[in-house]
DNA sequence: CTGAAAGCGCTTACAG
DNA sequence: CTGAAAGCGCTTACAG
């Protein structure tokens, strides 16, 4: 029967140095591996720990070093599939790293986001993520100033302290517009986006206003929708642009969501996609997937994006003090059947 | 400026105690109310509290009380939208009551329980919910030996220590395919569950013959298919059961994506859903409203039992000492296209 | 209504 | 290679 598991109260520190029959100092320099220990030592030692089911209290060990072992991460909305799997990559790093991870969900507009610091720096986080556009400078420094590391993610370096990791936006949507133009040669190519001003809406359409100066093409006239980051504004932005005067023959949504949603339309309307009117997304969210047509979208490495901005966290931890550094992710077209 | 905020080293107890001209006994009363102080000294610390923007140290608080104000849930596949909308539920009643959350991932099978769990009492959580089938008695004990307070999900009160929160998921699952059998006329009915002898497969699948029985019928010879609980899964299994010699009019999905796979070998057969083929699913998750012909299915309260599991939890910890507890959720029946 | 002091369980200078 | 002891920042008996 193991102690301190199955036993009334916890075993101690003292009680593992007892059953070794060395010092509190010994023990906890064989745990943390932090001074030499002669190896019969260590090994009675390490003995005892096992017998004894001996787990260092939290607490006390951060009260001791100042610090959590614990990691935050804010997103704007914890079921939206691309922070989940963002989410699973941090806690990914995170974890082998020996860090626990709390997400939390912090509006996109409104005070929501310097309440949800506050709370994450009264916890002593060791590390927060910002996994939102929107912070300004007041909420990044609240981070800062609690001593807890900083990464922003999809902002720019220049924008503020901490390190930063970030998807190509612009390039990834710029590819994709390319490829409606070049390969499939649509010419009349139509933008929904998010909430007006809401990133990573405004990379998004420069990406896409990029690719059409590049074929000698303007932003069409009447064309640009921005809505909401959702199935229902793909709706309400599709039904928009096909009732302009010159409607489109393609429609480039900043997100998968709202291309879903612009996809019902093009089906309630009796539209064939691709075929009369071409429509992409972006992120490829497992949904793009499951749709019919399926999405033609570009690949947002959600996953990838986390576990990066963990291991900055970890590497600053571990004591690296050099310069901020920025992370820029590849992206990837996805040709499925909507485009 | 606020000191301990933009200063350098944090403002402590004893900080507000000299700045209000009380002791550090006064202070922590009046932050935790846990005995009368009088109005004027009340309000002297209320106001050094705020001008110096003090927050306890939750290491060496948590070192004194023995509490971490932390929950834990362990789940199999966090990117998996249910447990997404659990932790959602779950996150929600934590924040209210000034608890953190920590979300682990560990996979249905294999040892990766045991060692999540063993991470999760090391960091001496609260309170900790096990979302996932499968758990053994062993590593329910090690949970409520941590001093932990425990809420299970979906399995039986008598299965084991702790609370329980279970949706009602063979009622409907009988529900469901009453509704294909009396409303719709379904006779050749076929299943295709996840992986076999895993929950809530099994428990699915009693609710389909229960109302199979109920209409004088019974599970049709060779039309049952135990895959995965993935669209792959889904594939898999439609494909074996539309191969049968007597092929299903009705092919009942032991949760969405399994649907949506079977969707997949419709479309891919040409065969018309509803009409020539009726599939359905169970969760009601995001995507079963994007697919075409979207899903009929049975909403899984995911969030609703998140937060009533969250409850559970806090409720013992602010001591309610009653017997064990088992929360039903009622699920719906969610009519749409395929079915 | 208020305060002095013990003690929670660790880690880490300091000393040998 | 090892140990005695200070101290991290709180809360809470204990005392008045």
């Amino acid at each position: 029967m193991v102690r301190g598991v199955y036993g009334e109260g916890r075993v101690k520190i003292v009680d593992v140095a007892a059953a070794a029959g060395v010092s509190v100092t010994t023990v906890s320099h064989v745990i943390s591996g932090r001074r030499p220990v002669s190896a019969a030592t260590r090994a009675r030692v390490e003995d005892a720990v096992r017998r004894l089911g001996y787990q260092a209290d939290p607490s006390a060990r951060g009260l001791r070093t100042q610090r959590t072992h614990t990691l935050g991460l804010v997103v704007p909305d914890i079921t939206n599939p691309f922070n989940t799997e963002l989410a699973a990559g941090v806690q990914e790093i995170a974890f082998t790293g020996e860090y626990l991870t709390v997400v939390c969900e912090a509006p996109m507009q409104g005070p929501g986001l310097p309440a949800v610091l506050r709370r994450l720096t009264a916890r002593r986080m060791d590390g927060i993520i910002i996994g939102r556009y929107g912070a300004g400078r007041a909420d990044l420094d609240l981070v800062t100033a609690s001593g807890a590391r900083l990464v922003r993610l999809g902002s720019r370096l220049a924008d503020g302290p901490g390190d930063v990791v970030r998807a190509a936006e612009t390039e990834g949507m710029r590819d994709l517009v390319r490829h409606l133009v070049r390969e499939r040669g649509y010419r009349n190519i139509g933008f929904i986006g998010g909430e007006q001003g809401v990133e990573p809406g405004g990379e998004r359409f420069e990406g896409y206003a990029q690719a059409l100066g590049d074929a000698g093409l303007t932003v069409p006239e009447g064309l640009v929708a921005w809505t909401g980051f959702t199935r229902e504004g793909g709706r309400a932005g599709a039904a928009r642009l096909l009732d302009a005067p010159h409607p489109p023959d393609a429609l480039v949504c900043a997100n998968d969501l709202i291309a879903i949603g612009a996809l019902d339309v093009a089906r309630q309307r009796g539209l064939d996609v691709p075929g009369r009117l071409a429509i992409t997304g972006y992120d490829d969210i497992d949904a793009a997937a499951m749709v019919t047509p399926a999405l033609t979208t570009v690949l947002n490495p959600a996953r990838e994006i986390g576990r990066s901005a963990a291991r900055l966290l970890l590497d600053r931890m571990e004591g690296e003090t050099g310069p901020a550094r920025e992370i820029v992710l590849a992206h990837r077209l996805v040709r499925r059947e909507s485009a």
